[in-house]
RNA sequence: GCUCCCAUCGUCUAGAGGCCUAGGACAUCGCCCUCUCACGGCGAAGACAGGGGUUCGAAUCCCCUUGGGAGUACCA
């Protein structure tokens, strides 16, 4: 068998969405699977949307998610240019051939005379469908319309007799009467080629052996198997994988929230668990896992094992996921994935010095398995940086509203003093005093103090907090909340 | 309108005629751990869209209905 070939080909009028990932990945993973070669090939023939910049921020996302091309932008190959603006000419060549083989012809018709005629047939029950009108013009006719000014496209002659079956590696054989397909254009008049036509002459010259692609290109697939044909081409192997929806089932979309993978990274997330994640998306591998590495992957993936229906997206269970793979994170890695969040929210310079990112590990070392987003840090962490913090409302409502909280305060604040260390090996028995002196469990201790000290009822343990703040800053905190519940008074 | 695809818990899925009293994961709800919140552990609830066949036997095969999705461009 022949080495396996195969692309990811986005056009670059926007950001990588989910969806062009998940294909990607799914590319990606093939060819890894079989040690072939993965191209990344950029589709910008439509002029007016395509930008660099674009083309710049799908490069990123691909190189975010850890998905390396072996041909393509930046990489050069054998089978180059991989922009599709660049392989103007070999467009042209082809067209010609059609042309001179009397399976492709100009035509001259207008976008509102075949719009209107659309809507007629449309009316009348019928396929919507070209009907044919320029596909025997003479000589004249065409010298006729060209001195009106009128610009051709140039279509495919479509097979009329019999269907075209479109073999599918996770649909079957899915066959298309032929009498369903028209006269499609294959150049527009701006002398750029369509889609169904390029896509055809990159993979054909390419030497792509599986087109691994959305499930809504499947109703193109026909018309590229006649140019295929028409061209003598051999037909590579398709595998149509399902849509990605969102949560109302509709296709997935910006109404639906972050779909950029970018803002996903932007956000917090992890490229590992957006990998994991988007696999999960219309794969499975077996009935009982679900947390699999990059390399698991590669050994497990196959498209025998790629299911038929759309999947909803499921941002609860991608951020649970990420949270999975956060806490696999050693503390140092966590420190370089959270460091970026901490700058930008002030909490830390540019280059933090030995000492603060010592000080900024113990406290992660607390924050890790309590954050879904890396980006999570900034809140949960908020008072480890600032001392004048906000109380939470609901908190100091909650529990420094109740009577005894003042006094337990001013215990807590002797006991700090006394005692040498903040360590819980020191603090807890003077607090268990506590306990027994107003006679309350724990908790009534300690969640005062909690909220005194972070502002929150919601913290890493006390001790650790304690330690961490160290005497001086926790002594403060708690004559500022004693000073602030006297005003309240 | 026409063409095509799809149909198992709320969601992602396992299930290739008997192994299914339908398994796992997220989410939900309990309980445990516990100073709060997480993490972790244990448990509960929760699905074969409906109807016809085929078969000794159907979630699995066929047909119809219904529902969802896609395409139908001088977008890709």
């Amino acid at each position: 068998m022949s080495k396996v070939r195969v692309r990811f080909a986005p056009s670059p009028t926007g950001y990588l969405h989910v969806g062009g990932a998940r294909t990607a990945l799914f590319n990606w993973l093939f060819a890894r699977h079989h040690e072939g070669d993965f191209v990344l090939r950029i589709e910008d023939t439509d002029l007016a949307r395509s930008t660099d910049e674009a083309t710049q921020v799908i490069l990123d996302a691909m190189r975010f998610l850890g998905l390396d091309w072996d041909e393509g932008p930046g990489k050069g190959g054998d089978y180059g240019p991989y922009y599709q603006s660049e392989r103007l000419d070999i467009y042209k060549e082809y067209v010609e051939k059609l042309i001179s083989i009397d399976r492709a012809y100009e035509c001259f018709c207008t976008p509102e005379e075949l719009e209107q005629k659309r809507k007629e047939q449309m009316k009348q029950g019928l396929a919507t469908r070209y009907d044919g009108r320029c596909a025997h013009l003479t000589e004249e006719e065409k010298a006729q319309f060209r001195a009106e000014g009128r610009k051709p496209v140039v279509r495919f002659r479509a097979e009329q007799e019999g269907a075209t079956d479109v073999l599918d590696m996770i649909r079957g054989s899915v066959r298309f009467e032929n009498t369903q397909i028209d006269d499609f254009v294959i150049y527009k008049s701006d002398g750029m080629p369509t889609y169904n036509f390029a896509v055809v002459i990159d993979d054909a010259l390419m030497g792509i052996t599986h087109v691994i692609r959305g499930e809504d290109h499947l109703s193109n697939t026909p018309k590229q198997i006649q140019i295929y044909e028409a061209l003598g081409f051999s037909v590579p192997k398709f595998a149509h994988i399902p849509m990605i929806l969102g949560p109302d089932k509709s296709l997935l979309s910006k109404r639906h929230g972050a779909t950029s993978v970018m803002q996903f990274h932007d956000e917090g997330y992890l490229a590992e668990a957006m990998v994991n994640y988007l696999s999960l998306l219309g794969w499975g591998y077996d009935d009982s896992q679900t947390i699999f590495s990059k390399s698991e992957l590669i050994e497990k993936f196959s498209l025998e094992r790629v299911s038929k229906n759309p999947a909803v997206f499921d941002l609860k269970k991608l951020e649970w996921m990420n949270g999975v793979y956060i806490r696999e994170l050693s503390l140092e890695e966590f420190y370089d994935r959270a460091l970026p969040f901490l700058q930008e929210a002030g909490f830390l310079p540019a280059e933090p010095s030995a000492a603060e990112r010592d000080y900024v590990l113990r406290i992660l070392k607390e924050l890790q398995s309590r954050v879904k987003l890396v980006s999570d840090v900034v809140e949960m962490a908020e008072y480890f940086f600032i001392d004048d913090y906000e109380y939470n409302e609901k908190a100091v409502r909650k529990v420094l509203s109740k009577p005894q909280a003042a006094d337990i305060l001013r215990f807590a604040l002797d006991a700090i003093s006394s005692a040498p260390d903040l360590s819980e090996e020191n603090l807890k028995p003077l607090f268990v005093q506590g306990q027994e002196k107003f006679g309350v469990k724990m908790g009534e201790i300690i969640q005062p103090i909690r909220v005194a000290v972070t502002g929150t009822n919601v913290s890493p343990g006390i001790y650790e907090v304690l330690e961490l703040l160290g005497q001086e800053r926790s002594r403060e905190r708690i004559q500022r909340t004693l000073e602030m519940l006297s005003d309240m008074n």
